[in-house]
DNA sequence: GACATATACGACAATCTGTCATACGGTGGT
DNA sequence: ACCACCGTATGACAGATTGTCGTATATGTC
């Protein structure tokens, strides 16, 4: 259900966002497409658009320059994505991916601790 | 680096690959669109030739009529497209997420078991 | 009011997906 | 040997998505 992840170039803007403060949509051309400048200006707002369309930004439509904001975190995203994955392809159980992760080796001894540390945490 | 995952169509096929045995096109063709048929032959050579390019399936083109068997399983899909998630958007690290997760309730009590479990396993 | 800067948005090219038609090639039956 | 089938291979497309830009309209400052 959850849809398809954020094209490439929607991303990198959320990524500002999720990074640091809220920005207006000209300090978010800077950042992303420094020095070219100018012809940008568009590419942002359309970007900018199409996030808000999608529910990922909001904008203070008050301030004469709008400033914009994630509407959720990065967190909530990732974990988001993990998720519809797990839904179509593993009956929404992340078992079998982590499985054959542990199986290929794949997870650092660190991540695994840090795994087993966040689960522990849920007394049964 | 892992790239997107596969469109819906192809997915569709490549569940027929992963559920049971392998498979001629023709097979194929019968199970994902009965009845239709006929037109439909070229869409499954096609979707079979953008799989095998993309290295999901292999074909034994020994046989006068082709076998098609996925190169890899589901689970290692599913752990493919997890890492690459993470790998783009929390440093390769799963903690961020499953902490998330955990936070929302998102993750059954059975899940949190069976992850707790599994994870176990991994002696420091 | 004029100017600078923002916002809103139409338009496009490139790419990706799902689809089909058709050309080509091998096999079996007669 | 010939024909009818069926499978493979591939060109072609329409629709959707993505990243871009140009430009028209709105708004705040002096």
């Amino acid at each position: 259900m959850t849809d398809k992840g954020l094209p490439n170039a929607e991303l990198a803007l959320m990524e500002l966002l999720w990074n640091g403060e809220d920005r207006t949509a000209r300090q978010i051309r800077e950042e992303l497409y420094p020095g070219d400048s100018r012809s940008q200006n568009g590419t942002v707002q359309r970007l900018l658009q199409r996030l808000e369309e999608k529910g990922f930004i909001k904008r203070n439509r008050k301030l004469p320059v709008h400033l914009f904001s994630p509407t959720n975190t990065r967190e909530s995203y990732v974990a988001q994505q993990m998720t519809s994955l797990t839904e179509k392809l593993t009956q929404g159980s992340f078992v079998p991916a982590i499985t054959h992760l542990l199986e290929e080796k794949k997870l650092s001894r660190t991540e695994i601790d840090k795994l087993r540390t966040i689960l522990e945490g849920e007394s049964s």
